[in-house]
DNA sequence: GCCCACTAATTTCATTTGAAACTGTTGCGC
DNA sequence: GCGCAACAGTTTCAAATGAAATTAGTGGGC
């Protein structure tokens, strides 16, 4: 319903303080540097590529396989499924990344013992090591960029996160977000 | 400034409560799911792909092209390197969305006159359609996602953004971010 | 016990991606 | 003008990605 290709003309309505008709009339205008998806996905992406930039060349490992430690550098065993959720990766990466890691000896697979389909993954001494010395890393380059902060900004921050990824999921879950039938709802 | 330093080395308390020593002992411990960049990460892209569902469907327009769309969609006249820089996309994936949408007749390519090296690219009037169908779109997602925060958190968000994206263009920027020195290495 | 739907994890395959190489164009130095 | 470094944009190629199919294992119904 609704075809996006209509291209009609748009209807006389001499506004007057626009220089051009770029659209619609009366379609809002949408500055990308103001728009918040935009805005999330280019600061997400600068700071991953800048975390991984730690510890890609330093100690050989990808995103992923970083996510993978991060998870298990507690000491826990998890199934790659258990894994997959904890990252927020899909199980395809998070089996590809399990396949290097064992052959890089960063990860030790055992088939669980009541459940033969769940392998229990557990770290290597190595990969332990690998993680001690990225933590602090990752740590201190958290504490740099709220260092742009203060801790009053910082705490809200985390608030705001927190209450965003909330909202963003719900709507993410919603079929059709009601956005589709009428936007000014 | 006056960081929060969460990264200080804890001092040698003997706190048996640790199950397992899982790593070097003092390393702090690092929960991913209070790690800023994987929040900041997973939100983002949990934001995106909502976000792309919107359009990708209904006009068949992917996300690179939908912010060549952005970027044009006020009837300016870009060349890919700006339009690149705009969305802060890669030039190869900038060069590759205008050769889908020239094939789908979104966009118009003209040899600049003084450069010729300079493509000069337009949005045709099917792709300003577009624009002005998800525009509003766009918009009542946002909307809805900042549905969840009261106005004074949202303008606070918006303040956070800016400082955050900013402290993060430099530490990307600098060359050794003086964590690799550092860091109770 | 034997089907069969279900789950865990892997593999396949087509597509997307990005770094590096390449093509074509400009403008500086001479 | 001619040579050449710098620049805009494209193409190449190898690696990463994700949806769908596949393999392996489980447990319920009968």
């Amino acid at each position: 319903m609704a075809g996006p290709d209509r291209n009609h003309v748009p209807p006389p309505m001499p506004s007057a303080r626009r220089k051009r008709l770029p659209a619609k009339p009366g379609t809002p205008p949408l500055h990308l540097t103001r728009f918040l998806p935009y805005r999330m996905s280019v600061l997400a992406n600068t700071v991953s590529h800048t975390v991984a930039k730690l510890y890609e060349k330093r100690f050989g490992i990808t995103i992923p396989e970083w996510r993978i430690i991060a998870v298990l550098g507690g000491g826990e065993t998890l199934s790659a499924g258990e894994i997959a959720q904890r990252t927020a990766m899909d199980k395809v990466q998070v089996s590809r990344a399990i396949s290097r890691m064992l052959a890089s000896h960063l990860i030790l697979r055992e088939s669980g013992d009541t459940d033969r389909r769940k392998a229990l993954l557990t770290l290597t001494p190595k990969a332990l090591a690998i993680y001690g010395d990225i933590v602090p890393l990752a740590l201190a380059y958290e504490a740099e960029l709220t260092g742009a902060l203060s801790e009053a900004e910082t705490a809200q921050l985390d608030l705001l996160l927190t209450k965003l990824q909330l909202q963003a999921d719900q709507l993410a879950a919603a079929p059709e977000p009601r956005l589709a039938g009428q936007a000014g709802g």
